[in-house]
RNA sequence: GCGUAGGUGGUGGAGUGGUCAAUCACAAGAGACUGUAAAUCUCUCGACUUCGGUCUUCGAAGGUUCGAAUCCUUCCCUACGCA
């Protein structure tokens, strides 16, 4: 290994098949892998304190690119220190490229379309509709993307380099290439030149960072996988980029929503060993089981802030809608074998008045329980992994979870 | 007691002779959300329904009219003002 290198990784035990665990070290800290990474996109866990976050056992914080530069400029994040000293997270920090905004604000924006569709389902006027890509925020070139600002409505570019030099500006310890996020809707030739396209920008901003010897020398930089659901362009995309020199790998873009997991073993299975492979965006109870037995380190996920705002909080026998009338008068914690601060001192029927009344009080508590369900959840997978019990560990979870 | 303004769905409030089960908002009921365009969005929300419709409604009772929530009469109720 190089001197100097800003992060390192280092697997303390492996599992049957692709999984394992380990640590990751970075300039902020350790970060014990498998683990779950909390979603701060602004600069800012959503109803949560710094304090909060480090409270219910979160290790590490990501950001967006896309949304920091626009607010409140990269460069006034680079020049109050960074983003983690910006937010006073003083733990890990993690920046995503902006790739995903490529999908968000571009063939998604003003759809139902998620990042993982069921095939069968999938919408014939979606597929359709693919190559018109007009009224959309977000084109793309051989070079970058041009963005329209969903705030204002103005023009931005992104490249490579540009993304590459935002993220050395907001300062995290681990950044991202730039990669286009494909729509599941995608038909398979536009899923391979945008594929091809990524692998090209991933040099680019591998060639970016190390240009930047200021940055490189404390940021440690992820290529990201795509090829969306196909085998062939999925392990292509893994050999592409693993023999590129980068610290970790991230695994974007969409997959079949019922065999994600089996599309991330493919990846993993040639993806180098011995560095770290963050699974974008993915945080369902059962998706963290396949991802971790399939050899994923990290994950991050807006849903368990996202829809603990909208009212739906884990529990260990499956979701509920704190907003449905059967919680009035539900005088249990959210989930009684919670240690979250929220089940430890409030029990439904308060949180369901608090969602009911629209007190901000309650999107911090959801946040709170369901941030601290997936920490811990993930927790008890890395340290089953150590016992040798991550199968009963799975099967008694799910088992409960989807009743 | 007199005057004025009103009485429409759970609430507020449109409609002011035919296309009105009744705009809209809120409340309520349910659902969605996976690298955050999201403290957001979608659906339901008189009754019955084979989900195509059918029926009953606009304080009450009469009346005018081919036709009324809408016009007239009386009564009941509410708010404000004057006694």
């Amino acid at each position: 290994m190089k001197r100097g290198k800003p992060i390192s990784f280092n697997i303390e035990k492996k599992m049957a098949g692709l999984g394992r665990a380990g640590v990751l070290t970075t300039p902020h800290g350790e970060i014990k892998t498998p683990a779950f990474v909390t979603v701060g996109t602004k600069a800012t866990v959503k109803a949560l304190t710094p304090e909060m976050v480090s409270a219910l056992g979160a290790q590490v914080v990501l950001a967006n690119t896309y949304h920091l530069y626009l607010e409140p400029g990269d460069e006034i994040v680079r020049d109050a220190g960074g983003f983690g000293k910006f937010m006073n997270w003083h733990g890990p920090t993690m920046t995503d490229s902006g790739g995903f905004q490529v999908f968000s604000l571009g063939m998604a924006f003003g759809t139902k379309v998620g990042k993982l569709a069921k095939v069968g389902e999938m919408i014939e006027g979606e597929k359709n509709d693919f190559e018109d890509k007009a009224g959309k925020l977000a084109k793309i070139d051989e070079d970058g993307v041009t963005f329209k600002s969903y705030k204002d409505g103005s023009e931005h570019r992104f490249t490579p380099e540009r993304s590459m030099e935002i993220q050395a500006n907001l300062g995290a310890d681990i950044i991202f290439a730039f990669d286009e996020c494909t729509s599941p809707a995608a038909p398979y030739q536009y899923q391979q030149e945008a594929m091809d396209r990524t692998h090209r920008w991933a040099k680019r901003s591998l060639d970016a960072h190390h240009l930047n010897k200021e940055a490189s020398g404390k940021q440690g930089l992820f290529g990201v996988v795509q090829g969306g659901r196909h085998r062939d362009l999925r392990e292509e995309s893994a050999r592409v980029l693993g023999a590129m020199d980068f610290d970790g790998y991230g695994i974007g873009g969409s997959f079949d929503k019922d065999d994600m997991t089996t599309a991330v073993g493919w990846v993993n299975a040639i993806l180098p060993e011995n560095k770290p492979r963050h699974l974008l965006g993915i945080g369902e109870p059962e998706d963290l089981f396949g991802a971790v037995e399939n050899g994923c380190d990290l994950f991050d996920c807006v849903a368990p802030t996202r829809t603990g705002r909208n009212g739906t909080l884990h529990t260990r026998d499956g979701k509920i809608n704190m907003r449905n009338a059967k919680f009035v008068r539900d005088f249990t914690p959210i989930d009684s074998e919670c240690d979250c601060y929220g089940c430890k001192n409030y029990t439904r029927a308060y949180i369901a008045h608090l969602f009911r009344s629209d007190e901000i009080l309650a999107g911090t508590l959801a946040s709170i329980h369901n941030l601290r369900f997936l920490v811990q959840l993930v927790e008890k997978m890395r340290e089953a992994i150590f016992n040798g019990t991550f199968e009963v560990l799975k099967e008694d979870f799910l088992k409960r979870y989807k009743k």
